[in-house]
DNA sequence: TAGTGGTCTAGACCACATG
DNA sequence: ATGTGGTCTAGACCACTAG
């Protein structure tokens, strides 16, 4: 029970963490306020502050005014998740990314993604199908609409050269959204495109991007047999 | 060009974010240091730190010592994966949970399963089948594999009654670990206890989980048909 | 070696939520 | 009403690293 300083903040985030390890803070259970930390660690309080703020940002503590802060009783478990751009996917893998435009037209979405993108019924989007594949072989197969309400540029971008994943990326920048992952069969039409049998398990991501709260791009990623995205606790 | 005071720093990550969205502030190019930003915002460096910190955190910038710090190129699609206990994630749907133990052993695992807990060659660990119901709807199959080294306590625990979802979480706090995320084809079995047809596509989440460095459990979730995982970008 | 971000301090005031 | 975390300040020193 000695009162070692503790000065920097990594050492109070562990010293925290070591305290709830050991059980000696219980999950649930209300810990010290942060002056009384800082008066114990022989620090100030921005320092003891610093630390909880990052254990609670990564769902190890909850903390609220008045209230104080308490030791989170079943933790999610909390990953963050990096998707790079497609081309950054396979280069990582150490292989050669190549690109391929299928099919590009401007024609009306139906009615699924229309909702998406908010358009009336019967306008008009900018439709690009493509492959992306690995020294070759096809690693993922992309279905986009992109609203030309929220991008006009994209109806003049050259996407049989410039892939629409990289061409957003740069374009739109800052873009929020949200992404979906699920499981699905592959279509005839998918299948041969990726080279499988139909019905092949495949995993699909789909996302669909904002910028300033204005859709832009709906996307359906369909990533060939063995895809496995990985991810860090 | 006037210069109005910018003094919360929720309110500089606005106005830096602007500036990147407007095209102002180029994705690589290099902004102002701190030093310069405070001035003329006319705020604390501290204060200024503190809103490009949260922007570094986002993938927005990119920021080094003696450098400084630019607008990232080709920013990740970044998100925060939050993986609630199952009993959770149920419940959020507003339904029922139910949890089956169906199998439990202490045994040698396949190799793989060896190989990702450390264990040596023939030695045993704890193996529990289970599934979660939502609404008494086939849910998610857990096929769990605990090293009884790292937790002995493991093997006297009721898991018929207690699932180990949450025994584990409650019990082997502040853990890390590695999670894989892919699509997989239902095997017999598999497809009985889910109630679909063999083959079908299944969302898969394989889960190594570690406590100060040593493998606890390792875990396969196969989730019934149309699950969907959602994040916010 | 010099410039940049990283961190710490001691103090202050504020916003919020609980009792 | 009051205790708690949230934030801001002005200043200082440190750690890293590009040139």
């Amino acid at each position: 029970m000695t009162a070692p300083r503790l000065q920097s903040w990594t050492a109070i985030v562990e010293e925290v963490t070591r305290r709830i390890a050991s059980g000696d803070w219980a999950p649930g259970a209300l810990i010290p306020n942060e002056a009384d930390l800082a008066a114990e660690f022989g620090c100030s309080r921005t320092t003891v502050n610093r630390a909880l703020r990052d254990l609670a940002d990564k769902g190890v503590l909850d903390r609220r005014r008045k209230a104080g802060t308490r030791v989170r009783d079943l933790p999610d478990s909390r990953a963050r998740l990096d998707i790079p751009i497609v081309r950054k996917q396979v280069e990582r893998r150490g292989a050669q990314h190549g690109y391929h435009l299928l099919h590009r037209d401007h024609s009306a979405p139906p009615p699924a993604i229309a909702a998406q993108l908010e358009l009336e019924a019967g306008q008009k989007a900018l439709h690009l199908t493509s492959l992306h594949t690995a020294d070759g072989q096809p690693f993922v197969l992309e279905d986009r609409w992109i609203s030309t309400l929220a991008v006009p540029d994209a109806l003049q971008a050259d996407f049989a050269a410039c892939n629409a994943n990289e061409w957003l990326v740069q374009n739109v920048p800052l873009s929020t959204g949200e992404i979906g992952l699920s499981a699905a069969p592959a279509g005839a039409e998918e299948a041969e495109v990726l080279g499988c049998a139909p019905g092949t398990a495949l995993f699909r991501q789909d996302r669909l991007t904002r910028n300033a709260g204005m859709p832009v791009t709906a996307v359906t990623m369909l990533f060939a047999p063995g895809y496995r995205m990985r991810l860090d606790l």
